[in-house]
RNA sequence: GGCGACAUAGCCAAGUGGUAAGGCACGAGUCUGCAAAACUCUGAUUCCCCGGUUCGAAUCCGGGUGUCGCCUCCA
């Protein structure tokens, strides 16, 4: 079945064509370690995590490569101030390798709560200093960059359309606009690949400029040309990616080997919180944590990705999180009666559910679209065993682990205790005492249901 | 100033020419001593506004209005 992607590069939805029959290579950019990830981050990492599973359900083989950023990124996207590793490092009084570690300890932490797979290859920007700073050789010897007294500036003006990715005409924009603190750069646009470290700087290595280190952007070339060659099938990352890093990325390729490195390139939208931007810089940021420290499921936040396309703006509220937690308790306790189902359901049905949902993921990764075949399914009257196996299918798109059940933990002995003397009271039909014991009960923090099969006892 | 996105029921949201998917909430019902959970049923003559094209438009064209993002950091 063909799969149509939208292409930033080209503004369309086109039909998908990998370079080599039966394999897809994909670049992402990774994490800056330097701070925590953010559900914002996640939601990135949720969508590229939704079209590798998509281009497995496919039948696809994948190679995935996603860099961790542990050097060269620096405050600004303008080439100045501060490293972000060596802010982080000296305000919370680590080195910089401390730093990375643990953040990147972090972020892998959080795409297994997510279920996000982790990609085939994870490359770290410090183990790729020699590729770097070949690359930016090669981009020098062809005369698209240029050496000022601080820096390695890649000279925008050298290629006739910097700006394809973001729509933007150099000529039109303001002059000024963007404030340069460098007066030897040629270009407003010129951005640095390389940096001559002033003295005691952290992170530096020799190079054919002295003691220097990485711009942000020339990792990501170097590390997708490694392991996936000058040109491979899809580039993705974050919206925000689009106007400086990506559009730098592509002249960076194009100055050193005279292509553009990907076909494709994707990119997710923004999370929004309360309607509007979540940033670091406005505070009101959220973590993995904080959907965890209420008491949710983190593939409750998985689910509520899927209420929205990925090119769509979400907005996070807590009142949006508790709807996904009502959505996915039904949806695996829904799984579960067509597991213990015993009608039978025709072939038709069955793959016309399949054909549907088939048809929505290989649209542009229309998760909300395939989701209301899911629930289709789900709901579908006749309980078999036939749509519980299409349900384990679907979920290797979905990861939002529809075959679990409600984890039973160990419950107190006082609380059952309590349910003990409840089901005496209640078999003496004393509703009072019974109702006493129940509340006793959640006063300890779990709830009691009485269902056919007996007592059931959950945590809140 | 430049670039871009969006506007569909209380909320989230799919749908790009053929007569409005799905989820959550609300309400009604089944079950229950009562609850809770689960299940069943119920909601837009209508898709921001005004024109136009068409047999036919939420979908195309023109013009408004409004919201948001980027061009400072951020996925």
């Amino acid at each position: 079945m063909d799969i149509y992607f939208y292409n930033t590069l080209t503004k369309k939805k086109e039909l998908f064509s990998p370079i080599e029959t039966g394999k897809v290579r994909i670049y992402s950019c990774g994490p800056t370690v330097y701070k925590d990830a953010t559900i914002g981050n996640m939601r990135t990492n949720l969508f590229q995590d939704t079209l590798r599973r998509v281009l497995r359900y496919n039948g696809y083989e994948i190679k995935h490569v996603m860099n961790i950023t542990d050097v060269g990124h620096l405050v600004s996207d303008g080439d100045e101030g501060e490293d972000k590793m060596l802010k982080s490092a000296r305000e919370e009084h680590k080195t910089p390798l401390e730093i990375a570690e643990h953040y990147t300890k972090l972020f892998f932490r959080d795409l297994e709560r997510l279920n996000i797979e982790t990609p085939e290859i994870i490359c770290k920007a410090t183990d790729h200093i020699k590729e770097m700073l070949e690359m930016v050789q090669k981009i020098m010897e062809k005369g698209y960059a240029y050496e000022t007294s601080t820096a390695i500036y890649f000279d925008v003006s050298k290629l006739d359309e910097y700006g394809i990715l973001s729509g933007i005409n150099l000529r039109e924009q303001k002059a000024g606009a963007r404030v340069d603190v460098d007066p030897e750069k040629r270009n407003p646009y010129d951005f640095a690949l390389w940096i001559k470290a002033p003295e005691n700087h952290l992170m530096k290595w020799d190079s054919p400029w002295g003691p220097s280190y990485p711009g942000w952007h020339i990792e990501c070339s170097a590390m997708s040309t490694k392991y996936l060659g000058e040109v491979f099938d899809i580039h993705t990352g974050g919206i925000d990616l689009i106007p400086t890093h990506h559009e730098n990325e592509i002249a960076q390729s194009k100055g050193a080997c005279g292509k553009i490195p990907a076909h494709y390139w994707m990119h997710g939208e923004y999370l929004l919180i309360n309607g509007g931007k979540m940033s670091k810089s406005l505070g009101n940021v959220y973590l993995v944590d904080d959907i965890v420290n209420r008491g949710y499921d983190p593939l409750v936040y998985r689910l509520f990705n899927f209420s929205c396309h990925y090119k769509g703006k979400l907005n996070f509220t807590w009142e949006g999180i508790e709807s996904a937690s009502v959505s996915l308790n039904r949806l695996r306790e829904g799984y579960q009666k067509h597991l213990a189902g015993t009608e039978d359901v025709s072939d038709e049905i069955i793959n016309d559910f399949e054909n549907r949902f088939h048809q929505a993921i290989n649209d542009d990764l229309n998760m909300p679209l395939a989701m209301s075949v899911v629930w289709e399914a789900v709901k579908h009257p006749e309980k078999s065993k036939k749509i519980a196996k299409l349900l384990e299918k679907f979920d290797t798109v979905l990861g939002i682990k529809i075959t679990e059940k409600r984890e039973q933990k160990e419950i107190p002995r006082v609380v059952l205790e309590l349910v003990e003397q409840r089901k005496q009271a209640r078999a003496n039909k004393n509703w009072t005492e019974s109702d006493r014991l129940r509340d006793l009960i959640k006063e300890k923090g779990y709830s009691v249901k009485d269902t056919k099969e007996g007592v059931e006892i959950t945590e809140i």
